[in-house]
DNA sequence: GAGTGGTCTAGACCACGAC
DNA sequence: TCGTGGTCTAGACCACTCT
């Protein structure tokens, strides 16, 4: 095969090319998530450059997330994120942390997608979205109320579930179901109050004080995939941050 | 000068070993803040090892955020944080972000170390830190309010200051006044209310929804040298965070 | 034992900054 | 022009995993 690394991405170093080339053979689909890429050796070979180069390009990769390497066994394609709860902004239970709280999927529409949803998924013109809300429980109590928006067609397999055939982790489920990777997301956070609707569902009082949690996720082509606005108690609000 | 990296560091690699080493020869006081490090031609020959080897080293002091590099002249210890303001945290003014604010030094006391504060500042028995309250101001509008913990003997050159004398930007302040390099830290954030003298000092009503940051400041060696509480009008807070 | 990534070497040349 | 870090090569050996 020749794919050798040619001039046309100017402004790069070699390994900055490889990163890209090998980059976008895993976004066509020629290794799928959790599959092993080719040996350094390998690489090396087809592309014609030393053993340190590869590493360098791979090293990009890592960084970015897309590939994971183990010693003595291989660099994999990443599987992207998974439980990566919101369950980490708040404490609802100080003892145990390994719960998978369970998931409630309360309603489910299509909806022609807002001119910003559009931009954002990079939607064709009076494409849909799907739009769905649900409420996590620990103990059968609730404790987090989300909405969430999905851009279609790309989630369209979604489209005929019945609400208990919805998985409890769904980044996972949109792997399985739809081929989407998540491979990081963009958290804001904020201070609001619940009406009186989300309060019922919160078994809290209207006008009670909440943090809301925008998330915008995107998968390995830094395609934005997932809109997700998350609600739960502000007193059981604590999160810890890293300062450089 | 005999600097061979002998084994006596066991299970790490050679640039590991080196980086440690190198690493203890900045906290020494070897090369000060902002200086520069010998090249790396010059650091291989002193300690027999390869180029590469040295780069691996250094690129691992480069992540832990002691040294620079800036290609063409040089490698430079880090100044460390400046900045770094509470105000990333919140939003009082949706069109300038540069401003930064003014300071009010409210009161400052002596005081005996509780168990923890010892625990965490590594202090002897029976040492004191220094607790002041400041107010930061934007628009000559109080927007912040701090409680801020620093251990003796280290901060000792600030005891004597009167409140117009301290700067406005504290970490600059350590560095020159008592030689401490603030390299990380670590914010807590949390939701509560103001009482009646924080929300005075705010203007803001008693009562008031807050949010809380308590951030515990570190040097290069990992020591712990400041605590310090930061409270800000709940509905001004904002924060992005980046997963993965 | 065969195959993987991790470490290390001893060179070479390039890109950038300062003089 | 010189010194700096950045890139690249073509080897070698080590540590780990699987079978």
């Amino acid at each position: 095969m020749d794919h050798t690394i040619t001039g046309t991405l100017l402004g790069q170093s070699r390994y900055g090319k490889l990163a890209t080339v090998i980059k976008d053979r895993i976004l066509h689909g020629e290794w799928q998530p959790g599959q092993m890429l080719p040996s350094e050796t390998a690489l090396s070979e087809e592309y014609g450059v030393a053993l340190g180069t590869i590493r360098q390009a791979m090293s990009l990769l890592v960084q970015d997330g897309i590939v994971q390497r183990l010693q003595g066994k291989g660099t994999f394609v990443t599987r992207g994120l998974n439980g990566a709860s919101m369950l980490r902004f708040f404490r609802f239970n100080p003892a145990d942390d390994v719960v998978t709280p369970q998931s409630n999927i309360l309603q489910t529409r299509l909806r022609e997608a807002s001119a910003e949803e559009r931009l954002l998924f990079k939607q064709a013109e009076k494409q849909k979205v799907l739009q769905f809300e649900r409420i996590r429980l620990l103990n059968d109590e609730p404790c987090l109320l989300e909405t969430i928006i999905l851009p279609l067609p790309l989630f369209g397999p979604l489209l005929d579930l019945e609400p208990h055939e919805w998985d409890a982790l769904l980044y996972p489920m949109y792997r399985n179901r739809c081929g989407v990777i998540v491979n990081h997301a963009q958290d804001r956070l904020s201070f609001s109050h619940l009406n009186s609707i989300q309060a019922r569902r919160l078994k809290l009082n209207s006008g009670h004080p909440c943090v809301v949690v925008e998330r915008k996720a995107y998968d390995l082509s830094n395609q934005c995939i997932e809109i997700r606005t998350t609600r739960g108690d502000a007193y059981s609000f604590t999160y810890t941050a890293h300062v450089k």
